[in-house]
DNA sequence: GTGTCAAATTAGACATAATCTAATTTATTG
DNA sequence: CAATAAATTAGATTATGTCTAATTTGACAC
């Protein structure tokens, strides 16, 4: 019994599985994109993914996806002037944001060298991620043609 | 003449030196620390910058941000869920953000390695940031205690 | 200096993103 | 099942950022 990785995972995070927090769960790892509050909102209101009632309110998602950071289980990715967004801490990736559209993609994990010894001080590095901005794949297309 | 280094800034930026846009300039300058658009905005209607009247408007601290970012003169640091904190682009740094109260701080530069070639497919690099999270020194103590 | 005009500024309305509140419901444990 | 701390809810509220349309101004030509 308690097979169900979510489920597993929320109760390892110390967290209630609830449908609405399994939902949240459950759109982030099947969507590889990294939606914001108000689309996992909206998904979530308008599929099941719990098997139970998944019906949210605005609250309860933005608690819920506050909550799921803090335990560790998602990241939050804040893109300049729009509104931040989410994934699944899956695999480790990098992640690339579009100047032009706001996207969000993941670029293949590699070894960042850490910064010297001191010139850190007495700050406790927790993690140490690295930001590529551009133009995504598509926003490149239509700007040189 | 023309040797105020903010004014000869500006002109190779294309943009007009305006006493509003020139007081953003000063503050960003003067100040080590990675200010709020309210707070420059603030700031900037408190004391003189310029010389002439530093009076500006909400709107046009957020258009001069906005026109100094495009122009490369200034770096926005987007922070989950808080403010966007900007710096006068003046020597290169990489970024610390506290988890805990969000302050942005200047971590001594230092070469990073590109992604891999093919990595990053039809996408158009621009720059590349590292960020690392944690504690600052002071929220370290206070936690600590 | 004066004239010209695109660029910049302005006040305030508007939009969007996120948080808070206080009443209600529910997941978990015993 | 009962107890209860945790979670959910609708809706108000705050925080942040953008837009509009009228006005002013910086830079440049003369
Ligand atoms: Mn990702
Ligand atoms: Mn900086
Ligand atoms: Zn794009
Ligand atoms: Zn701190």
């Amino acid at each position: 019994m308690n097979t169900d990785p979510i489920k597993r995972s929320l109760e390892a995070g110390g967290l209630r599985c609830t449908p609405q927090r399994y939902a949240v769960m459950a759109f982030l790892r099947e969507h590889e994109g990294h939606p914001t509050a108000a689309e996992i909102f909206e998904a979530v209101n308008r599929r099941c993914y719990s098997g139970k009632d998944p019906r949210s309110s605005r609250a309860t998602t933005y608690n819920n996806l506050r909550d799921l950071v803090e335990a560790g289980l998602v990241r939050e990715v804040a893109v300049e002037g729009r509104a931040a967004r989410f994934d699944a801490k899956g695999l480790r990736n990098h992640h690339f944001i579009c100047d032009r559209c706001g996207k969000v993609e993941d670029v293949e994990w590699y070894d960042v060298p850490r910064p010297r010894s001191g010139s850190l001080g007495k700050r406790v590095l927790r993690e140490c991620e690295l930001i590529f901005r551009g133009l995504c794949a598509k926003c490149a297309a239509r700007r040189s043609s």
